[in-house]
RNA sequence: GGGCCUAUAGCUCAGCUCGGUUAGAGCGCUUCCCUGAUAAGGAAGAGGUCGAUGGUUCAAGUCCAUCUAGGCCCA
């Protein structure tokens, strides 16, 4: 195993070991770090810090070489922090450049080879199964791709973290068209001809080349994004024990009889030369615009010519080319069809209920008949510039089929057999000739008259032409619809008649109807949605190409067309009698194998097509081992796995290959959880393509925001099951809503912390029972969090996770922090365990998220202070909640006290008296403020600056308005249909009664309809409002008032509060250390700041630091000095 | 034509599983406030026919039906 990123494989030529590690020596070469004393087989820590346990420390353990903070002194690099020792934290700087974070993290990875580790510690646990789909590497990269990589590794993480062990073998899929379509573009290819003059072997090579080309653009994004699969230890589909592996499956499946020949239809690249599988046709629709063409087809004979002289079928196309071709025409025998004539005086045969919208409101009706009546009737075909064979089949006549609809065109339809299956079927019934002019390259045959040597597509405006000259063209309309195009070359296709090879999926549907049911779906609706519809109307899998470079198809053929179905190289050389074990399984070295049939003796030769790469990459679950020549033990323990993930275009993609080679092979699906992602979209919302210039370069995009930004977008950006719009300023608001955040709690406590002398793993603090109700709640909270993360990743929903993590963050920094900072000034060890804790917690569960802001915060604070814990946070085990920790009754509690502040800040706000201006009192209605702990008032009343807080109903008696709205959820419950009369009543009633009533009963009684109904307190939502000389602030309820009333006394307060501030906004922009002291000089303007400042002196040179606090000019000149206009206040500050 | 998804503030999106009468957040805008970590934070204001219609229900953004528009996938 190796470091991802050092890893820089190279391909895998024929019979060459796979690179394992080439920046293995490197790796290797790093000497330990100095504090690695533990060697690197320390298992995985416990779950949860020991609090105040006698651990040791561990010394600085260096850092790598680049900065991610900026050092304000300029001269102390990252690695300076030898001089900390002992068990402290390493200083945070509030500053943080996430993306050389990421660099200095990549280097620490690779330095401790944290995840050959990680994958090491966990050998021998429970296995937790995830197969990687393999990319294409021939192209590169694009953002899309971080996508999927985010999900297929936080997964693993989590579970890693979870104590499962899970392998991550990466994977490349090395076949296909878009390979070969690549090297015929560079190479100035035409088609197939060029290919085989330049010759099979060396196109093969360069294809082989080509493969490899991008592997390193897709190594350096893998590593830049953190995403953490094994490239070192690879699966190739080209290898040749892949390759071996597909050949064994495909004998299984053709000892099945479900690997069949047949000739069909099927939708043809021209321009590539192959039949393209229903999948790949899925992937290639584009909306074009065609000519849509209504053509008369005079009508030669028959009863309704001679009713109706000069009679023609109007017959509608939208493939002009094919009338070339025209073989008969098809009616719907139930279907009414009329004899119209038209404004012009001419005679059409059209459906009945077409007739308006072809022929006109103005077109008459002469006769209308059955489509059962018009059966046989013979025409004049459209176009003489083809051969047919002479039949006696009913050429150029008008048949029955059931298949005609009369939801556009005409509803009688031009039938061509070589070019679409229901035509090709109709015309087999009535024993018709198929007659193709198109050569296997999309042009007319040369020797067709007015087309010939042209591409199909382009015959049509000559066609067209053609017709209007002739009078034949009845109308031609533009027609826009979505016509099938090679979904890489963009040729548009055509169904052209050709033997295939076939997997009969058609034999099996029951089976894939019963894995698909047993297979957990993420979004649950694809599952019998998009994916089950898919399955239900599953057709056979056309699985052979007519191509080079791919996985060879095994079968031979000899002269008696006896086949035989090859299962490996050993098994080929045993029927040719030579040894092939070296032989590379491609062509065109297969082709040159041949051996006597073992049925008749005559030579058999390999059919010439190889396969859809798509079953390469479906084969992966057992091809990947080389099952099952080798790997079987891995294949026996690693299959079905339990985890795969690709975006939505996969489901008739990969999902499907999976389920339907495993279901054909071993009767089960190999995946049992599924993640279907939707598409990435730019900021407009339109999808990413080169050709609109909006592709999104995922580097770049990560070298801007950091990693791990654009990795919390992917999880948690919006729902990951639908089509998300990804720009810079959506990636930004991650970085500054929550990663920054983070980052800057983090960066607080280690500063108080160091300041202090705090550290977590000696300094005693007291248990969390004796901690203060805000230490209680944030570890309360710490742990709920840990359990309902632990729940959605449960369920694979990053979404809510994400959610649950980033609003924790919010509360830890903007509540906790903010209400606890004095306490953290004053270096209170509880309150520093109490943010250690909730720090490593919410470290660990955002470790898969976000893993290089987590490692870095793991190093800085845990790995500098603990020898107990893993050096790295990605080889810790995931937190385990403390159940006994989670109060609800406290969550409660602190979030009415959140409420009442909010409203606090409310009525100040409409009160115009700032905060900073203490106030006398305050008064609360709310429920459950009588049972609210004097500690937790506290944080109202300090909160809102204001001294005393008092019940409303108590303190305020006839000073207070009360109003009584009805509870519906309450009443809905037990009134049902009365509830809006008792509402009604409730409204009515007199509020300060019925108020009266229930504070001293309990209950009320209201008066419905003459009936009595009895109300409990739960029954009415309660507000009461001060009449006056009080700000208020009223919601849901619950009621905040604040006395404004200022007594000398609290204008003198308000004037200290005001100075402390002033001094405090001076310390900060002379750039003062928060732990400088200073000297303090003053002279006041007016006699109420001068008494102000006499009375309050002691505490406000406490708050800012004060070593002296006189008043007047000092002797000696200040370091700042001012002048405050609106105080009125000149000062003095020298760093004492 | 079929399947699926989506429709909520100028923009990006929660809320819909489990119906409750004042529908939220972020961004942007205006005005304030707070700040001894913060690139932050808070309050207020402006901004909503919750795509439309009908139904169920005492009560519908939420459940049901139909429709419209957009997207994706397929015919």
């Amino acid at each position: 195993m190796s470091d991802p990123g050092t890893v820089r494989a190279r391909g895998c030529a024929r019979g060459e070991d796979h690179p394992r590690a080439s920046g293995r020596a490197a790796i290797r070469g790093v000497e330990p770090a100095p504090g690695r004393a533990r060697g690197t087989g320390a298992p995985a820590g416990g779950h949860g810090s020991k609090e105040g346990g006698t651990a040791g420390c561990r010394p600085d353990t260096g850092r790598a070489s680049r900065p991610s903070v900026p050092s304000p002194s300029g001269g102390r690099t990252a690695g300076q922090t030898h001089d900390d020792g002992g068990c402290m934290y390493r200083p945070v700087p509030p500053q943080v450049d996430l993306a050389a974070l990421d660099h200095e993290v990549l280097d620490l990875w690779r330095e401790r080879d944290v995840f050959a580790r990680s994958l090491a510690a966990s050998e021998g646990r429970p296995l937790w199964v995830f197969n990687e789909g393999p990319p294409t590497a021939n192209g590169m990269p694009g953002t899309h791709h971080v996508e999927a990589r985010v999900f297929k590794d936080v997964f693993p993480r989590y579970r890693t973290m979870k104590g499962y062990h899970v392998p991550r073998k990466a994977g490349w899929d090395c076949h296909g068209l878009p390979v070969e379509l690549a090297v015929e573009r560079e190479l100035g290819f035409a088609g197939k001809k060029d290919i085989e003059d330049y010759g099979i072997a060396e196109f093969n090579a360069k294809c082989r080349e080509s493969v490899l080309r991008h592997v390193d653009a897709f190594a350096d994004l893998t590593e830049r994004m953190g995403y953490w699969v094994d490239l070192g230890d690879a699966y190739w589909t080209m290898d040749p024990h892949y390759v071996e592996s597909v050949w064994w499956s495909l004998k299984q499946i053709f000892d099945k009889g479900l690997l069949v020949q047949d000739h069909r239809v099927s939708p043809y690249c021209p321009r590539c030369g192959t039949g393209l599988s229903d999948h790949e046709l899925a992937q290639g629709y584009e909306t074009v615009v065609d000519p849509s063409v209504y053509v008369r087809f005079p009508v030669t004979g028959g009863d309704l010519l001679a009713r109706h002289p000069g009679l023609a079928l109007l017959v509608w196309t939208t493939t002009p080319w094919t009338l070339v071709s025209n073989t008969a025409c098809a009616v719907n025998p139930d279907v009414d069809y009329v004899v119209a004539r038209t404004a012009d005086g001419e005679t059409l045969l059209v459906a009945e209920a077409l007739r308006v919208a072809v022929l006109g409101e103005d077109s008459t009706v002469l006769e209308t008949v059955r489509g059962a009546d018009v059966v046989g009737t013979p025409y004049s075909r459209p176009f003489a510039l083809v051969e047919f064979p002479a039949t006696d089949a009913p050429l150029h006549t008008v048949l029955a089929a059931d298949f005609v609809t009369t939801e556009d065109g005409s509803g009688i339809v031009h039938e061509a057999p070589a070019f679409g299956a229901e035509d090709l079927a109709l015309c087999r019934v009535y024993g018709l000739p198929v007659v193709n002019p198109l050569r296997p390259d999309g042009r007319f045959a040369d020797d067709v008259p007015l087309v010939g040597g042209m591409f199909f597509k382009k015959s049509d405006a000559v066609l067209v032409d053609d017709l209007q000259a002739r009078g034949l063209l009845f109308k031609h309309v533009p027609y826009e619809h979505a016509y099938p195009h090679c979904w890489r070359c963009h040729t548009p296709l055509v169904y052209y008649a050709q033997p295939s090879w076939y997997i009969r999926t058609t034999a099996i549907k029951d089976a894939l109807l019963a894995e698909n049911d047993a297979t957990d779906w993420h979004p649950q609706t694809i599952q019998w949605g998009r994916y089950g519809d898919w399955l239900n109307n599953n057709i056979d899998w056309a699985l052979s190409r007519s191509r080079y470079w791919g996985t060879p198809l095994p079968i031979w053929r000899c002269e008696a067309g006896h086949l035989a179905c090859v299962e490996s190289l050993a098994d080929l050389g045993a029927r040719a009698g030579q040894d092939l074990s070296n032989l590379d399984p491609h062509r065109p070295f297969v082709d040159d194998v041949t051996f006597p049939c073992a049925e008749c003796g005559g030579t058999s030769t390999r059919v010439p097509e190889v396969i859809d790469a798509w079953y390469d990459s479906g084969a992966m679950p057992f091809a990947q081992f080389g099952y099952p020549y080798r790997g079987t033990e891995e294949f026996a323990a690693r299959y079905p796995a339990d985890f795969i993930c690709e975006a939505i275009d996969q489901t008739r993609g990969w999902f499907y290959t999976l389920m339907a080679i495993g279901t054909l092979v071993f009767g089960r699906s190999s995946y049992r959880t599924v993640l279907c992602l939707g598409h990435i979209l730019d900021e407009e919302g339109r999808k990413m393509s080169k050709h609109l210039g909006n592709v999104l370069e995922p580097i770049p995009l990560m070298d801007q925001h950091g990693a791990d930004a654009v990795r919390w977008f992917m999880l948690a950006g919006g729902s990951p099951w639908q089509a998300r719009r990804v720009g810079h300023s959506t990636i930004q608001e991650v970085v500054r809503k929550t990663l920054l955040t983070y980052w800057n709690t983090v960066s607080f406590q280690a500063l108080y912390a160091r300041e202090s002398g705090f550290e977590p793993t000696t300094t005693p603090a007291p248990p969390v029972t004796e901690r203060s109700a805000l230490d209680r709640w944030a570890l309360s909270e710490a742990h709920r969090l840990a359990r309902d993360v632990d729940a959605a990743l449960d369920a694979y929903d990053t979404q809510r996770a994400g959610r649950l993590l980033s609003e924790y963050v919010d509360d830890l920094s903007n509540w906790y922090v903010r209400r606890s900072r004095r306490r953290f000034w004053a270096g209170d060890p509880a309150a520093l365990a109490t943010l250690h804790e909730c720090l490593r917690v919410v470290t660990l569960l955002m470790a898969p998220f976000t893993p290089f802001i987590t490692e870095r915060v793991w190093q800085d604070l845990v790995v500098s202070t603990s020898t107990e814990l893993p050096d790295s946070v990605h080889l810790a085990s995931w937190p385990e909640p403390d159940a006994a920790l989670v109060d609800d009754e406290l969550a409660d509690r602190m979030a009415l006290v959140r409420r009442l502040v909010e409203l606090g800040r409310a009525a100040r706000a409409s009160s115009g008296v700032r905060t900073r201006q203490p106030l006398g009192r305050a008064l609360v209605a709310a429920a459950g403020w009588e049972r609210l702990p004097a500690d937790l008032r506290a944080e109202v009343s300090e909160e809102l600056n204001c001294g005393e807080l008092l019940a409303l109903g108590d303190a305020a008696g006839e000073l207070v308005d009360v109003s009584v709205k009805a509870n519906f959820r309450a009443l809905g419950r037990r009134y049902g249909k009365d509830t809006p009369r008792v509402a009604q009543a409730i409204a009515g009633a007199d509020a300060a009664t019925l108020v009266a009533a229930l504070r001293a009963a309990g209950t009320a009684t209201v008066v419905v309809d003459g009936a009595p109904v009895e109300l409990s307190v739960d029954d009415v939502v309660v507000t009461e409002t001060p009449r006056a000389g009080w700000a208020v602030a009223s919601d849901g309820g619950e009621t905040v008032a604040l006395d404004l009333e200022l007594t000398p006394a609290l204008r003198r307060a308000g004037l200290a509060r005001e100075t402390v501030r002033l001094v405090q906004e001076a310390r900060k922009s002379a750039g003062f250390a928060v732990s400088d002291r200073i000297a303090f000089a003053w002279s006041a303007d007016d006699a109420e700041l001068s008494e102000a400042l006499r009375e309050h002196g002691g505490s406000v040179a406490d708050e800012v630091l004060a070593t002296s606090f006189a008043e007047g000019e000092p002797d000696s000149a200040a370091t700042v000095s001012g002048h405050d206009t609106d105080l009125g206040l000149h000062w003095w500050i020298t760093r004492a």
